[in-house]
DNA sequence: TACCGGTAGTTCGTGCTAAGAACTATGTAT
DNA sequence: ATACATAGTTCTTAGCACGAACTACCGGTA
C-alpha cells in the first residue's frame, strides 16, 4: 500500500481511470446531442431489446427513473415501446432506425476516444490490461452496458 | 480486436469496469447520505482547499454548476467558503470538521468497496493492474479526484 | 486618477436524472 | 373467485449540469 512517486494503488487507479472514462463518455455523448444516460441506454439496446425491468437491472436504475429516461428517448425518436406479445403488462424497448444509427455512431466515437486513453500503452500492455479488466468485469458480473464488438 | 469467448478488448474492459466503479461509488455515497457529486467534492477537498475555478477544472464542471453543488454542501455543513486573502473576488472552499470526518469515512468505505472489485486478482496481478492504470492516469493527466493515500 | 479588458463567482432559466410511494392493469396460484 | 405478485406509470421532491447575463474585483495603461 505504501507508494512512492507517481505510483498508484489499484483502488486509486481504478477510481481515477473511471473518472477519465466517464469524462470521455460524457464528451462523446455531448458531441452527439445525448446525455450520458441516453448514450448508455442506446448502447445497451444495441445488443437486443429489453423490457423495462431488465433494463433497470442492467443500468442500475429504479423503474421509476427509467420511465422518464425512456420517455425522453421516445420523444427524440431514438427508441420505441413495443407491447410484449406474451405479457400484456410488459413492454419491449427497441431502437428505432434513427436510434440505431445514432447508437452506432456514438458507440464508435466512444470506442475511439476510450481507445485513445490507452494510446500510451504498448500492444502487450494493452492485452494485459484487457485481460485483467476482463477478470474484474466477469468476477463482478458487470452487466453488458457496452458491447465488446458490434453485431448487427 | 477479434475476440473469442469471454475476452474483452481494452475499450470494453475500461468502460465496463468504470461502470462497476461508478456503481460502487454511488452505493458508497448513498450509504453516507451523499450524492456521487458531493462524495467527489469531499474527496477532492480532502487533499487541500480549492478555489471555485480550480475545483471546476478538477471535477470537470462549469462554474455555474459548481455554485449549486457547493451551496448544497455548505447547507449540509460539510464545507465552508472562505475569502481568499489575496484576491477579494475569489473564494476558498474548505472542508468543515464534520465534512472532513464524513469525507474520511466515505473515502475509506469507497476504498474498501473498490478493493473488493479486485478481490479476485492475485497480488502480482493487482500490482500489474495498478501499474497499467497508473500509466493511463498519468498519460491523460487525470485530476486528483481520489487520493492515493490519505494524508492529514 | 480614470479607464478598460480580463477574471472569479453568482444568479437565473431550462431540461435531465434519480428515488420512493401510490397507483393501474395484468398475470398466477390456490 | 380470491389473493398475492409482477410490470410499468404517475407524482412529488431533490439534485445536477449547462449557458447567458450579471456583479465585483483585479491588473495594466494613459
Amino acid at each position: 500500500m505504501g507508494k512512492r512517486g507517481e505510483d498508484l494503488g489499484v483502488v486509486a487507479g481504478l477510481v481515477r481511470a473511471s473518472f477519465l472514462v466517464n469524462a470521455v463518455y460524457a464528451e462523446s455523448a455531448r458531441e452527439y446531442g445525448l446525455t450520458v444516460q441516453q448514450g448508455q441506454l442506446l448502447c445497451v439496446l444495441m445488443g437486443r431489446p429489453y423490457g423495462m425491468g431488465d433494463l433497470g437491472a442492467t443500468l442500475g436504475l429504479e423503474k421509476s427513473s427509467l420511465t422518464g429516461l425512456v420517455d425522453r428517448a421516445v420523444r427524440r425518436g431514438l427508441v420505441r415501446r413495443e407491447p410484449d406479445p406474451d405479457d400484456r403488462r410488459a413492454v419491449q424497448v427497441v431502437l428505432t432506425g434513427e436510434g440505431r444509427d445514432l447508437a452506432e455512431d456514438f458507440y464508435a466515437a466512444t470506442c475511439r476516444r476510450v481507445d485513445e486513453l490507452a494510446a500510451g500503452l504498448s500492444t502487450p500492455d494493452r492485452d494485459r490490461l484487457a485481460g485483467l479488466l476482463g477478470l474484474i468485469v466477469s468476477e463482478n458480473e458487470a452487466p453488458t452496458v457496452f458491447l465488446d464488438t458490434v453485431q448487427r
